[in-house]
DNA sequence: CTGAAAGCGCTTACAG
DNA sequence: CTGAAAGCGCTTACAG
């Protein structure tokens, strides 16, 4: 079975024949490298045989030539969470319109494939490489993520990002974010929140219980005893969680689950099989707003995070560490938008 | 600035010097092909080597002089349909496990993007390429696929396959799918059902057509103005399709939605734009299963693709095909599952 | 302005 | 069993 064998595909010597150039102004036209160096009218037939041939340059040569690739590394730690997609598709469209193409990998929240992933980059001599990293508490991630730079890979943070990292990052302002949705739920009387947080020590999920905690502490509120953490990849405590929260004497009368709402939605069905009725008995928000969050009933109040320009940043912010600009330090937090819906109710 | 340029990898060459034997030694054992061609002894001082060096292949060279390249391409017409992102994670494991990488492509149903990533993916040597097609109506795209075969790169139909086209794919039996669809309505006292279709000519929703038909004229049922074609894509006349079957003569009780779940949720809000209940005045029931369609009210009656199957089946066809197996004419369909849920009733 | 040549890091016959 | 050498398709100085 030889059929899988390409048919002899067209090179640039074909071109210089057909041509009747060399080799060396084929490739200089090609990349635009000709600034009056080769003849207007051999310029002219290379085009043509360019065409004719229907050539394609092999790009794994001229990635093993000059080291350039054209081909972007993105690592998410779950692409079937709903957040993804359209984060991806970001990602997808800018760099198609600069010229770069996306290698794809889910890291299923583990490191260890994160990391494999990672070397697989390399040895693909990847141009760079944007990540969502796994939650992560050992230090492992940012070892990585340093000997990296050190090793010159363009290297960018998205969504998942730690400004410690002192690494290009992507990202929203949760703390900001998650100030509005307690400030928001505080107007509308609700005194005692419960803050659902997801287990593990990232960096965007303190910023979620910081923004909380501000609002809070400004109007003299309690935050006592009002954190919950939940698994935040399989859910196997949540209804421990809801239990916890329905039976504390704080009586609480909304939870903010800055964990998404995909997560909220669950807490939602945990509440209903405890008999509560919400928004009446109990308020839930959520964070993210995706596609359901709008459809359920009651529909979810929640953060809108700009998942497409997110993405677009990124990539955007990518070109600039591969071109080499001063990207120091630098990080791009867009902000999020409160999207009042009906899954709490305005207290008196 | 020269942050961005990588220090100098280390090669096989260099193995080779600190393993003290040839680069030929070094690239045999590297890659398995050592069958008591390198000493024992020699071995271990090269895998010694490669582990002190911390050597990762250069994959680009790899593929350059053997042809063989480590990339599948995938090619999906909007990566933000929550129909694919579970098919792209069966295709990612699977891929992962066998020793290949994704270059993901999302073609936003254009046949003119499609084509291009065909041609980058050529650019980089893809070792195959997988594609969930655009609708497409004028055969450029049969064309180009059979251009593909012709040059001998392994290309795989997922989901939106034609076996018109002599050539492998992975994909639902939707002719079976929509039979069982259309003989459950029957059978809870619905007589007459619309039937929504996409727009334009895809195998795999004629095959839709077939089995509701096949349905209807077995119990005698008439089809007659039966169905409605929709703009699957922007659901421009979405509304004037629901207004002509709330409006027909024929009082149809029920709609079955074959261009899909989010479509089916879209008909059921402009139902109620139209101050009609689902179930109760007309029932509704869709295609896929996404994760949104048990959380509705009134949950959504559908179809279950078994998304993350066919990635994995479809991933596993490419290494057939990849491995120069016979797979001519070889189709895969994999059966949907009936899921019956409250979005339509049953009628005495 | 053009052409011959080196070399990117590999793989793979082939000679010893 | 090992090593020297050709060559994959490019890019890029460099000589003319």
């Amino acid at each position: 079975m030889d059929e899988n064998k390409a048919n002899k595909r067209v090179g640039i010597k074909d071109i210089a024949k057909e041509a009747n150039t060399s080799i060396a102004s084929v490739s200089l036209v090609i990349n635009g490298k000709d600034n009056g160096k080769v003849a207007d009218k051999v310029k002219k037939r290379i085009l043509e045989a360019i065409k004719k041939l229907n050539y394609q340059p092999n790009l794994n040569a001229r990635t093993l030539k000059s080291g350039d690739s054209v081909l972007i590394g993105l690592i998410v730690p779950s692409i079937t969470n709903h957040f993804y997609p359209e984060l991806i598709k970001g990602i997808m469209q800018r760099a198609d319109e600069l010229g770069y193409y996306i290698v794809i990998f889910d890291s299923e929240n583990d490191f260890a494939k994160e990391e494999a992933y990672v070397r697989t980059l390399r040895s693909i001599s990847a141009k760079g490489i944007i990540i969502a990293g796994v939650y992560d508490d050992d230090g492992r991630e940012e070892r990585m993520f340093h000997e990296l730079k050190e090793q010159g890979v363009p290297l960018l943070q998205v969504d998942r990002f730690n400004p410690i990292h002192q690494l290009p990052y992507v990202g929203l302002d949760n703390y900001q974010a998650s100030y509005e949705m307690t400030k928001y739920l505080l107007s509308i009387g609700h005194e005692r929140i419960a803050l659902l947080m997801p287990q593990g020590k990232q960096y965007i999920i303190e910023e979620r219980r910081r923004g909380y905690e501000k609002a809070m502490k400004e109007t003299d509120h309690d935050i006592e005893d009002g954190i919950f953490y939940l698994d935040a990849i399989h859910f196997s405590n949540l209804d421990d969680c809801v239990k916890n929260i329905i039976e504390s004497p704080k009586r609480f009368t909304a939870i903010y689950d800055a964990n998404g709402d995909i997560s909220a939605i669950e807490v939602i069905k945990e509440l209903r099989k405890n008999d509560l009725i919400v928004p009446d008995d109990i308020g839930v928000t959520g964070f993210d707003d995706v596609y359901v969050s709008a459809l359920i009933k009651p529909a979810l109040t929640t953060i809108r995070q700009p998942k497409y320009e997110l993405g677009k940043n990124a990539m955007d912010l990518m070109k600039q560490i591969i071109d080499g600009n001063n990207t120091e330090n630098m990080g791009i937090q867009l902000k999020g938008q409160l999207i009042a819906r009906g899954s709490v109710s305005v207290i008196l």
